[in-house]
DNA sequence: AGCCAGGCAGAGA
DNA sequence: TCTCTGCATGGC
């Protein structure tokens, strides 16, 4: 018997959904059999593509209505070719592209987003996605799940959290970002800052109003602006990035954060975030694997 | 055992 | 403007 009583095929090109779902912008993804289970806003979905890639099949339980807040939220409008074009055609950004060509940004609810990296610090992806379902699981609202699947919730609410003590947060594995959370959560709960306001600024504003909230600094507020409310230009810079930043772009120099900052923003385009997104990605792949470090000689260098 | 993980805040130079 | 340190927790 199947609990799944919504479905739709959506045609997509150069759409890598496992890639997407896993490449650490949203934490709440699981794979169940090859199918990808999760919540989107208060709705439960599965999702699935087959071995072709052409097709990604989604089910829900709830009444989907339009669709328009799933296919908003994969960005499966997105044209991928003319982001790909825009990007810099050095060797480091074609081989990141060519390691993952499909990966894709998600366009995730603000709060959902800012709440979740705000336990990012520090942390392992791994990490984070237990803290996340953790908090889900205590403090998020029950939703409709498909039959006989174990019990599911939606991401609390700002003002849920707001009202949760900083131990009852703590027992979430989430440590010193308890106090974190929980402030910034009461900031945004008695509107004190608006996330929807945010989203109307230019990207330097919204990244100075993120920046006011208590645990927020500028690698998360990136996190947010780029993986929630889209702002094409958005560069995250954390380990993993500087890492690939300083060994692809400066090998063997060591350009402080500004500099890296001031390289980011000019270099790789309109569509930054997108190629961050691949570095990260590409980055994370290579040293998963045996990987001769000491470069193969056709080292460039850029900057200055 | 020591180091690191999608960092940030506070202190001191 | 910088660099340094403490902060929880878990995995290797």
């Amino acid at each position: 018997m199947t609990a799944i009583r919504h479905r739709v095929d959506w045609a997509v090109k150069e759409y890598d959904l496992a890639a997407t779902l896993e490449s650490g912008q949203a934490f709440r993804w699981v794979e169940c059999g090859g199918s990808w289970e999760g919540v989107v806003g208060h709705r439960w979905v599965r999702l699935r593509q087959e071995s072709g890639g052409g097709t990604i099949q989604v089910g829900t339980v709830g009444e989907p209505g339009d669709w328009r807040w799933l296919k908003d939220y994969l960005r499966i409008e997105d044209d991928l070719g003319a982001v790909l074009e825009s990007f810099p055609s050095d060797g480091p950004m074609t081989a990141a592209v060519a390691s993952c060509r499909g990966l894709r940004l998600l366009r995730q609810d603000p709060w959902e987003c800012l709440a979740s990296f705000l336990l990012s610090s520090t942390k392992q992806i791994p990490q984070i996605r237990e803290g996340v379902r953790l908090l889900c699981e205590r403090f998020g609202e029950e939703i409709e799940g498909p039959v006989g699947g174990g019990k599911v919730f939606a991401f609390p609410k700002a003002a849920a959290l707001a009202e949760v003590s900083e131990g009852a947060l703590r027992e979430c594995r989430i440590g010193f970002r308890a106090k974190y959370l929980k402030g910034t959560a009461e900031l945004v709960a008695r509107g004190e800052l608006s996330l929807e306001a945010v989203g109307g600024l230019p990207l330097e504003r919204a990244r100075e109003r993120l920046v006011t909230l208590p645990g927020v600094g500028p690698k998360i507020a990136d996190c947010v602006l780029l993986f929630a409310y889209g702002y094409p230009r958005a560069f995250p810079v954390d380990v993993w990035v500087m890492r690939a930043l300083r060994e692809l772009y400066f090998p063997g120099r060591r350009p402080p954060m500004a500099r890296l900052k001031r390289f980011s923003e000019t270099y790789f385009g309109p569509q930054a975030g997108y190629a961050q997104q691949y570095l990260f990605h590409h980055v994370r792949m290579m040293a998963g694997r045996v990987v001769n470090r000491r470069g193969t000689g056709e080292d460039k260098s850029y900057g200055d």
